[in-house]
DNA sequence: GAGCACTGC
C-alpha cells in the first residue's frame, strides 16, 4: 500500500504531446505487468465469487499484497458498479486515500476524479461518474449523516481495520446496521434485530433512517473488512462468523535479534547498536524508533559527536530526524536518496510505523517503547506516557526492514520480554473521551449508546461520563435524547462538542467572528514553532502577538495578522501567495502547516455556521465581552489559583499547573479557563485566558450553584 | 521555567 509515499502520480490521457504519449504507453505497460505480478492477481476470480456469495467478507492481506489497489478494480470489472452504484474504500489517513486513488486512476488509465476519485476533508476529487471512491473513514461517517442508507454504494470496503481507530470501529457498527436496514427495505429480512433500525421505527422524528426514505427499496450492501493482522477472528466473530480469506503478501524475510539481558539505558543501547551496524553490516539505511522529539534530538547530537571519533573512512554516516511537528520541508529529508557510499540513520517517532513509508531501510532498531495517549474518564485527564509496545507493533516495526530486500531488526530487549507484551494495542475507543462519538451516534438515530453493538465496548463509566458532559453542554435532553436545535446543530459541526457549543454561545454574545477564529486555532496542533537553537528569537516573535488576557486572544491576533498579510498580497497568484505566507510564518516562528490547517477549518465551519443561520458579527474592541463568552463556553474547564501558585481545577478538584508555553505562564491570574489538560511530567493546562470568578456563577449557574 | 506519539471530520 502506498501510504505516505510521496510519488507524484502522472496523470495519463490528457497529453497532446507524442513523446509523452509514448511515455504514457510504456508506463501503462509497466503498470499492467506490475499488476499481474501482484500476489492477489491470481485469486481475482475466487475473491469475486466470495463477495457474491457472502454479504460480509473479511480479507486478511499482508503488506504488499495489493489488496487496497486491486480489489476495487476487480469489483468494478465484475459489474458491481452497474446502475450508477459505487465501491467505497475507507482509509484511516488522508495521504493514503489520495496516493492510492492516484495510483488506481493511473492503472485504469483514467483521469483522477472521473471513474476513480477520492474525497477527504477540504478536498473532494470525485464527480458524478466516479465509481471507485477512496475516502477517509471519518468522512464516510459524516456522509452517513446525510445519506443514512449510504445508498450510492453497492460495496463498502473498510481498509486497515486492524488499526482500530475510533472512526473505523464506529463505522463497522454503523455499517452492520445499514446492511440490515437495506436488506430489510428489500423485504429480505423479517427477523427481529437489535439494530437501531427496528428500535427507532416509531420515532420518525429522531431516526434519520426513516425520515426521508420510508418505503424506499435499496439493493443489499456488500461489506468487505480488510485487515493486515492475523487477528481476523475479532472481525469474523463480530460479524457472526463471517467468512475470512487470506491473501499472500510480498514481504522479504527480516531476521530478528534480541538482547541477552534487559537494557538499563535504551538510549545508550541504541547508540551502540547504530555503530555496531554501521561498522559491521553491509550498506543500507537504519530506522530507529524513539518516543519523542526530545529523545530524537539528543540521540542525533550523540551520534554526530561519536561519528567524529571514528577513523575518517568510517565517518560516512548521516542522521535524519522525523516527527510530526517537524516542518514538512524538514520531514521530506527522509526521502532524499542517501549519498553514494553513505549510510543514513533515520531517527523517528511512531510516525514511521504506519503514516510514512521510508524507502531503503535495511535495518530497524526497536527499543520497544512508544509514547501513548491515555484517558481517565473519572478525572477527565489525558496523559502522555512512555509504555511498552504490543507484539503487533513490534511486528509492524520489524516489517519496515523487509520492504525492498531481506533485512534485520534489532530489538533492544530479551525475547522473554517480547513474549510478555500484549498481543495488540488497546483500541483507541477504549482510551478516549467519547463525547464526539456519542454525539455522532445520537445524530444517526442511535439513542441507546450502552446497548450499541461496538466491536469492543468502551467502559460504562466512560460512556456515562461523556453523556454527562453532553448533557451539561445542553446537547442532550433530560431523556438523554439529542436536543433540538442545540444538540442537532452541534452534531453537524466537525469539531469537538465543547467547541461547537462555544460557537452557539458566541452568537448570543455577539462575538461569533472571534470565536470562529478561536476554535479553528484551538483545533490544530501548536501554532508556534520554537527550534531549540533560536529560542530567544522565537519568544520575541511570539511577544508581537501576545495579549495580556491570555492565549485565546493571542491566537486570534496571529490569525488576523496572517489574514491581513494575505489580503495585502491578494493580487498575486495562489501559489505565490502560499509562498509568501510560508515566508511570513518562518519569520514569525509560526508553524505554516498548522496555520494553513486552521485557515481551512475556519472556512469550513464558517460555512456551516452560516447555513445554520447564525450571525457572524465581531465584538470589536470589547475584549471583556469575549472573555465572558469564553467563561460561559468553557466553564467546565475553570481553575482557581492556590496560595502556592498552582491551580485547582474546579470541576474535578485536581491540582494543575500552567504550561510554560502559555503567555500567562508568569502572570498567574487568580481565575482562568483552559482548553486542554494533559499529564506529562506534571498535570499541565494549556490555552488559557483569565476570567473573573464571579462570572462562573452568573453564566453557568446550573454548574456553579450560588455558593461563592 | 518546561516540552506534545499519531490520526480524523
Amino acid at each position: 500500500m502506498a501510504q505516505g509515499s510521496l510519488n507524484k502520480a502522472t496523470h495519463s490521457g490528457n497529453s497532446a504531446n507524442d513523446n509523452r504519449k509514448v511515455d504514457t504507453f510504456a508506463r501503462r505497460q509497466k503498470l499492467l505487468q506490475h499488476r499481474k505480478s501482484l500476489p492477489i492477481a491470481t485469486v481475482e476470480r475466487r475473491l469475486i465469487d466470495e463477495v457474491r456469495k457472502n454479504d460480509i467478507l473479511i480479507i486478511v492481506g499482508e503488506t504488499g499484497s495489493g489488496k487496497t489497489t486491486q480489489i476495487p478494480q476487480f469489483l468494478f470489472n465484475a459489474g458491481f458498479c452497474k446502475e450508477g452504484k459505487s465501491v467505497g474504500i475507507t482509509q484511516p489517513r488522508r495521504v493514503a486515500a489520495v496516493t492510492v486513488a492516484k495510483r488506481v486512476a493511473e492503472e485504469c488509465g483514467v483521469e483522477l476524479g472521473q471513474r476513480v476519485g477520492y474525497s477527504i476533508r477540504f478536498e473532494d476529487v470525485t464527480s458524478s461518474s466516479t465509481r471507485i471512491k477512496y475516502m477517509t473513514d471519518g468522512l464516510l461517517l459524516r456522509e452517513a449523516l446525510l445519506d443514512p442508507y449510504l445508498s450510492r454504494y453497492s460495496v463498502i470496503i473498510v481498509d486497515e481495520a486492524h488499526e482500530r481507530t475510533v472512526q473505523s470501529d464506529v463505522l463497522l457498527g454503523l455499517l452492520k446496521n445499514v446492511q440490515i436496514a437495506r436488506s430489510k427495505s428489500n423485504g429480505q429480512l423479517n427477523t427481529e434485530t437489535n439494530g437501531m433500525v427496528l428500535e427507532k421505527e416509531n420515532d420518525v422524528q429522531s431516526s434519520i433512517f426513516l425520515k426521508h426514505d420510508q418505503g424506499k427499496k435499496f439493493p443489499p450492501l456488500k461489506l468487505i473488512v480488510m485487515s493486515a493482522s492475523l487477528d481476523a477472528r475479532v472481525f469474523s466473530d463480530y460479524f457472526g462468523g463471517a467468512k475470512a480469506v487470506h491473501v499472500q503478501g510480498r514481504q522479504f524475510p527480516v531476521e530478528i535479534f534480541y538482547t541477552f539481558h534487559p537494557e538499563p539505558d535504551y538510549l545508550d543501547a541504541t547508540l551502540i547498536t547504530v555503530f555496531q551496524i554501521h561498522l559491521e553490516e553491509a550498506l543500507g539505511d537504519i530506522l530507529v524508533f524513539l518516543t519523542g522529539q526530545e529523545e530524537i534530538e539528543s540521540v542525533e547530537r550523540l551520534i554526530k559527536e561519536r561519528v567524529l571519533q571514528l577513523p575518517e573512512n568510517n565517518q560516512r554516516l548521516v542522521t535524519v530526524p522525523i516527527f510530526s511537528s517537524l516542518p514538512s520541508e524538514q520531514q521530506m529529508r527522509v526521502f532524499a536518496p542517501t549519498p553514494a557510499g553513505y549510510r543514513k540513520v533515520i531517527l523517528a517517532t511512531n510516525i514511521a510505523e504506519t503514516s510514512v513509508t521510508i524507502p531503503g531501510i535495511k535495518y530497524v532498531i526497536d527499543p520497544g517503547l512508544v509514547k501513548a495517549r491515555s484517558y481517565d474518564p473519572k478525572q477527565g485527564l489525558e496523559s502522555l506516557t512512555v509504555v511498552p509496545i504490543s507484539k503487533a507493533q513490534a511486528l509492524q516495526r520489524s516489517g519496515r526492514a523487509g520492504r525492498e530486500g531481506p533485512g534485520k531488526c534489532f530489538r533492544l530487549y530479551p525475547e522473554s520480554e517480547f513474549e510478555k507484551l500484549e498481543n495488540s494495542t488497546k483500541p483507541e475507543i477504549k482510551r478516549c473521551n467519547l463525547a464526539n462519538v456519542i454525539l455522532q451516534l445520537k445524530a444517526l438515530g442511535v439513542d441507546d449508546i450502552i446497548g450499541f453493538d461496538f466491536i469492543e465496548k468502551p467502559s460504562r463509566s466512560a460512556i456515562v461520563k461523556s453523556l454527562e458532559q453532553l448533557f451539561l453542554l445542553g446537547a442532550l435532553t433530560d431523556e438523554c435524547k439529542l436536543s433540538d436545535p442545540v444538540g442537532r446543530q452541534m452534531s453537524k459541526l466537525p469539531l469537538d462538542p465543547v467547541y461547537s457549543k462555544a460557537l452557539i454561545i458566541a452568537s448570543e454574545f455577539k462575538c461569533l467572528q472571534e470565536m470562529l477564529i478561536t476554535v479553528a486555532m484551538l483545533s490544530v496542533e501548536s501554532i508556534f514553532y520554537a527550534p531549540r537553537d533560536k529560542l530567544d528569537e522565537a519568544r520575541a516573535a511570539m511577544k508581537r502577538f501576545s495579549s495580556p488576557e491570555g492565549d485565546h486572544i493571542t491566537l486570534i491576533n496571529v490569525f488576523r495578522a496572517a489574514n491581513e498579510f494575505m489580503e495585502k498580497n491578494l493580487t498575486c497568484g495562489k501559489e505565490k501567495a502560499d509562498k509568501i505566507l510560508r515566508k511570513w510564518c518562518k519569520e514569525n516562528f509560526i508553524n505554516n502547516r498548522s496555520l494553513r490547517h486552521a485557515r481551512d477549518i475556519h472556512n469550513q465551519i464558517r460555512e456551516h455556521v452560516q447555513q445554520m443561520g447564525l450571525h457572524i458579527v465581531s465584538c470589536g474592541d470589547d475584549v471583556l465581552n469575549f472573555r465572558r463568552c469564553l467563561a460561559a463556553s468553557f466553564f467546565l474547564n475553570a481553575a482557581l489559583k492556590q496560595p502556592e501558585g498552582t491551580y485547582r481545577a474546579l470541576a474535578s478538584g485536581q491540582i494543575v499547573q500552567i504550561h510554560p508555553s502559555s503567555v500567562l505562564f508568569q502572570k498567574k491570574p487568580e481565575c482562568l479557563i483552559y482548553n486542554e489538560l494533559i499529564q506529562t511530567n506534571h498535570k499541565y493546562i494549556h490555552k488559557i485566558t483569565r476570567i473573573d470568578y464571579l462570572w462562573l456563577t452568573e453564566l453557568a449557574p446550573q454548574f456553579y450553584s450560588m455558593q461563592s
